[in-house]
DNA sequence: TCGCTGACCCAGG
DNA sequence: CCCTGGGCCAGCG
């Protein structure tokens, strides 16, 4: 797939890698995400990689939440949170009333735990 | 090269 | 549940 690959990162490669796998209905979170990319530990820089993706990646970006099960609040308060809430609900991943999705239930848990594809 | 600046996470209190 | 503190680190002036 065309993942993008801004500034020759390798770790930003491995991150976009393992977001391009996250299945329709599904989400991830960041430490998640780190995890599988073998980045454990560095959360952040799951956001970091995310919040520097270009419009139009094709990236299931909007799949990565949370650990708390809610969609990260941008600090610039633009319309990338509420865009990503629309996006899950299209795929059926449901929020409680909190606003929170039900990890226990939505959680990917991908076969392969290994880096590579 | 230095110094911000973040879509995070977890253990404590 | 809220708040604090510490760990994480690439990108861009």
């Amino acid at each position: 797939m065309n993942v993008p690959a801004p500034r020759g990162s390798d770790a930003y490669r491995r991150i976009y890698s393992v977001v391009s796998r996250i299945p329709r209905g599904r989400v991830a979170t960041y430490g998640q995400v780190a995890v599988l990319a073998g980045l454990a530990g560095r959360a952040r820089l799951v956001g970091y990689a995310l919040h520097a993706l270009p419009e139009g990646s094709g990236l299931p970006w909007h799949r990565v939440i949370n650990a708390r099960g809610e969609v990260s609040e941008r600090s610039d308060g633009g319309p990338a949170g509420r865009v990503q809430r629309i996006l899950l609900a299209q795929e059926r991943v449901r929020f409680d009333a909190a606003g929170r999705v039900a990890l226990e239930r939505f959680r990917w848990r991908p076969s392969r735990l290994s880096v590579d594809a």
